[in-house]
DNA sequence: ACCTGAACACCGTTCAAGT
DNA sequence: ACCTGAACACCGTTCAAGT
């Protein structure tokens, strides 16, 4: 639980004092959300894990929104960009957005907060230049390299959002079984084609599923859209 | 403020008493967030606005994970689903994730939660039956049934809660002016195609904006995504 | 510069008690 | 059945004061 116990059990210093720095701060933060979820971070917490009074971290880090857009710039630093030269554009997109799900995929409980915060930064930048150039050498420019670039961000991003989103609260809860009881109660008129699929979706497709990507990973589909998504940008490269 | 006025600044009650149901819960709830905000909505705050004690709210919602998640459901029931007979099944994607970004982007704080609760409820049930219907009258099965599935559902919802993500905090803040200053510290060589096509991605694109799509949307890219995921879809659906 | 310690104005939730 | 009223264990943030 604490981290870094600069403190004793009878209070008392165990270490000549180091100033804690920005880094520090990200670090426990960023630890305490991938262990205990991202509603269990507090600056109460956070000072109590680092040993240190909660005031202490506004002098570091601002206050917790700002902490965790630092937090958000360090996973986004995380994620490796491809060499520009020597690689075909389609597979750079697909190479680039299957190891933004590996980062992300290893900060789950971090992932909705950081889809919602896809905003400028520092840290964003490469990322974004990166991503554009790629589209504009693939000859996309003007409104579609826009669009083009934008639906790369949206569709890896905004997946990778929904895939980890969180377990539903209760995790005690029999869901399988809620899930088929419902689609039992539920007239067969109504949900023919999930109940003729139905081994095939429960668990697995949004929407039809009671476990986070942690837990269930959908490592099949996100190629599959990454696919598409490709395929679909090069007929519009075509057409347009 | 106090949107059912139960009490009159005297504190009798200004009309017959009337039991609180749960939709009323929900909509008052539903209202404080469009209003002001996803995280303003306190349960104390949800009570106060409609005369009561916090605790009276908990007799009828639960608590306040599943009182978001009956507002949630509220929201997805306002997406229509396009009619299945008599629409080319491209078509009916891009029509049903039109009015999904139109519903979300009529509550845009609450994009972003809707988003990382995609998960199963009595009202995900129609719209997963149409949309697994729709794809496999179109001729996906088996995995690739659930490929595509996913591919149309986490692009188009994962899309719209990157869009709709909140403004960052600082409202005041001279963001244009502090981009493109940004832009000319950093290393001309690094940012070449940020600096080349400056005026068409600056505040429209994904990690390059700073005002939420409420305020820009994204119109544009998000037909344009919607029509490389068909497309990209279809060439699958050739090649597979 | 960096942190303590206390204070302020909030939270979500529970529960006995009322009607 | 439905709500009051109080209580409990938390929050984020500020600020004077220390070193």
């Amino acid at each position: 639980m604490v981290a870094r116990p600069q403190l004793r059990p009878d209070g008392t210093r165990a270490t000549a004092r180091v100033p804690l720095s920005p880094e520090d701060v990200v670090d426990a933060a960023l630890a305490l959300v991938d262990g205990d979820g991202f509603d269990s971070l507090s600056m109460r917490g956070l000072a109590k894990s680092m040993g240190v009074y909660p005031s202490a971290l506004y002098w570091h880090a601002g206050n917790k929104d700002q902490l965790l857009a630092l937090v958000c710039q360090r996973v986004l630093e995380e994620i490796a960009l491809p060499p520009l030269d020597g690689t075909d554009w389609q597979d750079w997109i697909v190479t680039m957005g299957t190891d933004a799900r590996r980062v992300l995929g290893s900060h789950p409980h971090l992932a909705a907060y950081f889809v919602s915060q896809l905003q400028i930064s520092t840290s964003s930048l490469l990322l974004a230049e990166r991503t554009l150039a790629v589209l504009s050498r693939a000859g996309f420019c003007g409104d579609s390299l826009l669009h083009a670039y934008n639906s790369v961000l949206g569709s890896i991003f905004g997946w990778i959002s929904g895939e980890f989103a969180a377990d539903p609260q209760d995790a005690g809860f029999a869901w399988r079984e809620h899930f088929e009881a419902e689609l039992r109660a539920t007239d067969k008129q109504l949900v023919p084609t999930i109940r003729s699929n139905l081994p095939l979706v429960a668990n697995h497709a949004f929407m039809l599923r009671w476990s986070s990507g942690q837990r269930v990973p959908m490592n099949g589909s996100f190629d599959f859209m990454l696919r598409s998504l490709t395929l679909g940008l090069a007929a519009q490269l075509d057409s347009g």
